[in-house]
DNA sequence: ATACATCCCATAAAATCCCATAAAACGATT
DNA sequence: AATCGTTTTATGGGATTTTATGGGATGTAT
């Protein structure tokens, strides 16, 4: 299973392709399907990453336990629905389409952030004001967790 | 299970590269994979080191617990996102990312220091303040406790 | 035809490889 | 314990490769 860590700002050149990270790129060499799997985030305002086979797991995952489980079957529902397998170009780039570019507010730059087995793709700004309410909530929930 | 002893300082070169200490690297001889990981740490202003296969078994602690815990989850979100996988270069250096170098206030000097299964990376000075501070705060805290 | 995506090549910056060297650590011998 | 020789380690820097990015040319579907 590949392993993504590590947060990765690129650009989008003006034909909407950005290049997907390389250590990335590093981890998914040994897929069949040379690309990544992206769909618009249910709980923020980012896009999410994954490999086709994490994809596929998903799927067997949902086929196993979703017949009785309404909520389960509204969001496997959506979320096949909304992947957009792309497949890498020669350099490694990719075309993210222009409607989960507008859901994760990204114009011309995105950082691609690491989270374990799958990713997230943000507008960088975005990310790092998260990344920063993250920390404070961390640190109320943890009065003794010292922030320096 | 990696153990780091001791602290070594060693200097960055022009291109930022930086020799980990020989003793560090024989405890990971054994990792599949031939590096440290990296990040900020939360609590203080200095670098937090791992093995792969430590961030790996936290990765796969978060995976098991993690969707409904909402603590839980900031905290794996900000650990993939800021864990940064770094090589050795044939002689046992790495390049410490800029921002990681900005967080703990090393320039051109700094000094690894085993903690147990991790070790952290510090701007020397600050390091020793650090350790004389928590020293007088030992002192004070229990003040039969004579230090030579 | 006209968008639009894809293929192909170019390039600057950055990371990595490779070799060299001085200093330190180590080991054996006395 | 002190000396000498060997090995390891930290560090420096040139050469090469990788990576991110740009853009022209070609293909393709409406």
């Amino acid at each position: 299973m590949s392993l993504f860590l590590s947060s990765y700002e690129n650009r989008l050149d003006t034909k909407g392709r950005i290049s997907v990270p390389a250590t990335f790129r590093a981890s998914l060499s040994s897929e069949k399907f040379a690309g990544v799997v992206l769909y618009r985030s249910f709980t923020n305002n980012c896009i999410e990453g994954l490999s086709m086979s994490r994809m596929e797991q998903l799927a067997s995952a949902t086929d196993k336990m979703g017949v009785f489980d309404g909520t389960l079957d509204d969001l496997s529902a959506m979320l096949f629905a909304d992947a957009r397998p792309l497949s890498f170009d020669v350099t490694g780039r990719i075309m993210i389409p222009a409607d989960l570019l507008a859901h994760a507010g990204i114009t011309d730059r995105a950082i691609f952030v690491g989270r374990g087995n799958s990713f997230q793709i943000w507008n960088p700004d975005a990310f790092r004001r998260m990344q920063s309410d993250a920390l404070s909530r961390l640190r109320t929930a943890r009065p003794d967790f010292k922030i320096s």
